[in-house]
DNA sequence: ACTACCCGCGAAACCGCTTTCACGACTTCT
DNA sequence: AGAAGTCGTGAAAGCGGTTTCGCGGGTAGT
């Protein structure tokens, strides 16, 4: 079957006794046409179930209505929910300004792969990057002059709004909350120590620390990379190091539910012998036994300050990058 | 700073000595050109840094280079990594083809929303449907001319090339599993009944069932919807009317991670008291304790699968429905 | 040698919408 | 009353590619 040929300008134009010119004036808000013509514009449109041709649009305007997220291939954007939630807050905040989000997944690290091309190419509006290990592609982007706005903190001081969690006062308050509870010999498991946000929560956990007095032990800081295994895995660690660790502080709730698991298999009692603060307030932290004790993001709210910064820059606004507050969800765990 | 200005085929014209068509010709694959002359015309291309402008390419063509994939809202993609890691599968299929994806979520059920006015204006140049609740859009669509691949099975009979997951086979061989582990009263936790796929994984536990030579008492068969509350929930009320169960098959491992916490939480054993096989081998299923026996489906393949069928549409191919297998994963559950 | 094809290639139309430009009809200011 | 804006509008020129059409030259058939 022949697909109904859509009408164009033409077609509405002859139908409503105007210009094709007028058409788009109406059918772009512009207020200075008389309201008569604009109504019988409308009339027609209605009528003939007429829808702009946003491809021909984009030409003629050079604005495409899109904008792009692009997400870091290795940090699985799938499977982990995280990055999806704030994509699903981009998305909702850009559609309010009838803008499209197309994700991309961009090979690690490359500067220059399809992804930077598909970006340089006109196609899209904006850039939002979910950005973890490497500035590289953004900064590559930076001197074509597209709108970027970045979700996560860069690594170097790029000059380009970001919105981030405040990884650091989370962590910070988990660690305290450890302390509060009586616990004196303290672990971390980081996250992906080649990510800011890694960091920012290493941080937190040494101020933490650092106002108790002392000085984090060797041994104390376990570097994993916020997958299931490395949690397992670092607490093992952690114990061998310091059998007496009394409070356990995972950058991520899935790593903390890791070292639940161990745990108990090593026949500890948690909260009894050992306490355990994860980070994220992810689904896993609900179904753990014990139901972690975690810092929780709001990543939706994230992902809908990505996406007004995007809206501001697109709107030609200043922008200031953003930082979402956490909070301090105690469950059973600590 | 005023973007670099990229260069046209004008511009790639006048510096190779040939015409705007033969650049197309050359840029398009077509073979009739000759050697020289297409040699002359990539070094330019080389030289200059071109890259074609996609929106130009697109209204001229007809053709976007770009495929919708349209996920229903409710199945909230991102709490959920199904979704995502099915969406990552049949990115990187497209993208070997230099189509890129679109990711859109649909608000529920709506037949002419946003969404479908985007299908309908062009910018894409077919659709993947995520389908679960309702297949009005799809329908709606379907006389557009618009080619489509759904994911999941379609409630009707669409005539739409469709991917799914051998959700019989697997709910099958779950109960069957039981069965053979000695099991004599065996409940299910359906997902959502408004799905074919909880439709079809019940249908699978009815099958293993009535093999047995009986038939499921009232009060073995709970409708859940998927989610970790339902799973607690139907649990107690599973047990609730049948202390005397002895396994039970949860559609998807969320609910059987629920059944598993209710049930300890009850003071029963699992295994030794009740058996429990979950369905998706999700990361969840490893770090229960004990950790689920599953189904394990391959769900980037069904990503695959869904790019590859809609490649073959474009390519004007014909296409057969595909179902991927599914693999019992055994673990310490049952 | 003459007509009939085939081939590679350039000129130009075209895709559907946006935007500049200029024109006629009014207002407003000297 | 004439010069000098305003204002709403249509004609037309793009935006950057793709594609049709037809031309000139070479090959083949008779």
């Amino acid at each position: 079957m022949v697909p109904n040929p859509r009408p164009t300008y033409t077609v509405i134009a002859k139908a409503s006794g105007v210009s094709e010119a007028t058409v788009s004036r109406v059918l772009n808000g512009d207020e200075s046409v008389h309201p008569d013509r604009a109504k019988r514009v409308h009339e027609a449109v209605d009528k003939l179930g007429y829808r702009k041709n946003r491809v021909a649009s984009a030409l003629a305007s050079g604005r495409s209505g899109l904008i792009a997220v692009v997400i870091d291939d290795d940090l699985s954007v799938f499977s982990d929910p995280f990055w999806g939630t704030v994509t699903s807050g981009v998305s909702r905040i850009l559609s309010e300004s009838g803008i499209h989000t197309v994700l991309m997944v961009s090979p690690v690290g490359s500067a220059d792969g399809g992804v930077s091309h598909y970006l340089k190419s006109g196609e899209v509006d904006g850039a939002i990057f979910f950005v973890l290990h490497s500035d590289a592609l953004v900064n590559n982007l930076k001197k074509t002059g597209l709108p970027m706005v970045i979700a996560g903190t860069p690594h170097s001081s790029l000059d380009i709004p970001f919105v981030d969690t405040d990884n650091f006062g989370g962590a910070y308050a988990a660690t305290k909350h450890l302390i509060n509870k009586g616990c004196h010999k303290i672990g971390i498991i980081t996250g992906d120590i080649g990510t800011t946000a890694a960091k920012q929560r290493l941080d937190g956990y040494l101020q933490a620390f650092r106002e108790t007095g002392r000085v984090p032990a060797k041994g104390l800081i376990c570097e994993g990379d916020y997958s299931l295994e490395s949690g397992m895995e670092n607490t093992r660690k952690l114990l061998a190091a310091h059998p007496d660790v009394d409070g356990i502080f995972a950058s991520n709730d899935l790593m903390a539910a890791g070292a639940v698991t161990v745990l108990q298999d090593m026949g500890k009692l948690v909260p009894d012998d050992i306490k355990i603060v994860g980070f994220d307030d992810a689904l896993i932290a609900q179904t753990t036994r014990p139901a972690l004790t975690t810092i929780r993001q709001d990543v939706v709210a994230l992902g809908e300050a990505a996406g007004r910064l995007m809206i501001a820059q697109l709107d030609g606004e200043d922008v200031q990058p953003f930082i979402t507050t956490t909070e301090l969800i105690i469950r059973g765990s600590a």
